[in-house]
DNA sequence: GGCATATATTTGCCTTGACAAATATATGCC
DNA sequence: GGCATATATTTGTCAAGGCAAATATATGCC
């Protein structure tokens, strides 16, 4: 039942299988591409910003000054993997740790005007300018019910839990 | 221009800002949950596959006979992680590498009895269930514009370099 | 106040994948 | 044949994230 076939090293694939990549494999490309695309885009104008720290610092800007924990929630990452990407954001100069007034366990992250700065001037734009040309053969429309279904998506997911 | 605000330890965010994901910060989540849910799921079917281990089941299965290298571009990892998950998947007993008859560079990556065993009667059901389950709030319509936006995404992601 | 429990941050350990170097072999050209 | 170049696999190194343990502090209940 094993091996049969030993005439042809290399068989041809089962012909007609079309290979439409799965969707699990297909969000793997998109996804890794537009990590790629992002951080190639930020590279180039200059700016040394992983796809993470470009989270964190979006998110960071859009939030205000917030935990080390609130931000690893927003950005879905562990609150190890954040001490460690803050450390490095802080050695850039686009954030700082402040102890937080009232919770001397917890701090207060907050964008430095550099991190501002980055954030407006570059950092926004490239990835605007990413995602525009990404959804360019995609109509309005188009743009806004991919949004929408992977939206439903990820709540199936998280429902069927 | 830096830091006024004291009062406010964590101010209430900028107000009416929707804080919808972007489309990076989306794939990203959807992936990630994805990845997560057909791990559960195979676990709990007793079979243990990481994610990649089970998209390299998959390849293996539907190209037949190949070499690591094809393989790996396949699933889309690098050469040497491909080393590594094989060397794994053939502890597990799921796939054999056995020396390519004309190129004695190449490998022939096969599947063993029991890997299409465990790929048909288990794994393929596991990704199958949770994908159909991740997508049951789409019509068939929107299923298939689902997977058409995001093809069409990344070709202008890759076309674009 | 004193104590059990929960939370914030940090650190260590582990696995993974990318990248580069090493090795073996193939291929095309002279 | 001999050599330059390309390709397949393996291995070492590195950065990243998940998880668990350690530490400091907060909170609720007695």
């Amino acid at each position: 039942m094993s091996g049969m076939n030993f005439n042809e090293p290399f068989p041809i694939p089962p012909a007609g299988a079309s290979h439409l990549p799965s969707l699990g494999m297909l969000l793997n490309m998109v996804r890794s591409e537009m990590v790629r695309a992002i951080e190639a885009e930020l590279s180039s104008q200059g700016v040394d910003l992983s796809f993470t720290q470009f989270l964190i610092l979006k998110k960071a800007q859009l939030l205000g000054a917030v935990s080390a924990t609130e931000l690893a929630r927003a950005v879905e990452i562990d609150g190890g993997a954040m001490t460690r990407q803050l450390d490095q954001l802080e050695r850039k100069g686009y954030l700082r740790r402040t102890p937080h007034a009232q919770d001397r366990r917890a701090l207060r992250i907050e964008l430095t005007d550099t991190g501002h700065a980055v954030w407006k001037d570059t950092a926004s734009v490239c990835s605007q300018r990413v995602i525009t040309a990404s959804q360019r053969s995609l109509s309005e429309l188009e743009q806004t019910q991919l949004h929408d279904y992977l939206t439903r998506v990820l709540n199936a997911l998280r429902d069927k839990h």
